[in-house]
DNA sequence: CAATCAAGGACTTATTATATCTATAATATC
DNA sequence: GATATTATAGATATAATAAGTCCTTGATTG
């Protein structure tokens, strides 16, 4: 169980946007090429931030992406979510009664992992490191 | 990014282990059949626990896995890393200086969960409810 | 020795991740 | 209004991983 690529972009890409420009949308086709991956797949990405409110798109020239929101209402669990889901990291196709000791535990550890990338804003280190690519 | 069914059987298995006899051994046929999984792939997923040093084996009649360290050694933790790896959920293939703000908060989200994975005790759950499977 | 059991290698199948390609729709600029 | 630019979306392709099978080998019991 890993992380999938398209959430290292999705964070990558939102980081970019949240240091441009809250009005002139930036080009897909710059964000994928400092990210060495192609325009067309990470625009599949962007579509689901889109999707989730966080950013977005402009159409036409001269279009792009922008963020929709405050900066600091953008949390790391936003953006991860918005990409892997937020279905639990444990699934059991049993239910045994109402509760299950297993699910439990695992339930709280993911919820603590959660927590934290939660309150963790996507500004907070955005504005300490101008994160540079390649 | 889920955890694996390798890792649920695993969970379970143990479980059910802790809960035998910490002599005779339990066959794989019969710890399978009550999961609803094939012999030979539990078999395959156990013997990475046996490597990690939580269960032993015992080949021939009569033969099977039983525990190899006391029941109070044993987290969630060790079983699930047992099985998917000791490797960090968020991967990237660059290096930008040694420290990355990305890796840090994904970093330490990881280890909120590990933290609580790791002080939660098999044996805990086993005792208070004998999970009875399927 | 015969039956029983785990270990392990080679292989297959299923599922998911990671794209690519093409067509369509929206917008800006001229 | 025509053209270039750019996002959206569906279909499709490829790669990687998960999940499972099959068969052989070796250990142990009785
Ligand atoms: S005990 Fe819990 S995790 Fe295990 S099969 Fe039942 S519901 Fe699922
Ligand atoms: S900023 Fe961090 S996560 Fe992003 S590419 Fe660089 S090292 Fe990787």
């Amino acid at each position: 169980m890993r992380f999938t690529k398209a959430t290292n972009y999705a964070l990558h890409t939102m980081l970019t946007l949240i240091a441009a420009s809250p009005v002139t949308p930036v080009g897909v086709q710059q964000l994928a090429e400092s990210q060495g991956v192609s325009p067309t797949y990470l625009s599949k990405i962007l579509t689901r931030l889109v999707k989730a409110g966080m950013i977005e798109s402009v159409s036409g020239a001269n279009g792009g992406y922008r963020l929709s929101r405050k900066k600091d209402d953008i949390t790391f669990l936003d953006i991860i979510q918005a990409i892997e889901g937020t279905a639990s990291l444990f699934e059991c196709d049993f239910v045994h009664g109402d509760e299950c000791l297993i699910q439990d535990v695992m339930k709280e550890a993911e919820e603590k992992m959660e927590s934290h990338l939660k309150k963790t804003k996507l500004a907070d280190i955005a504005q300490k490191a101008n994160v540079s690519l390649r």
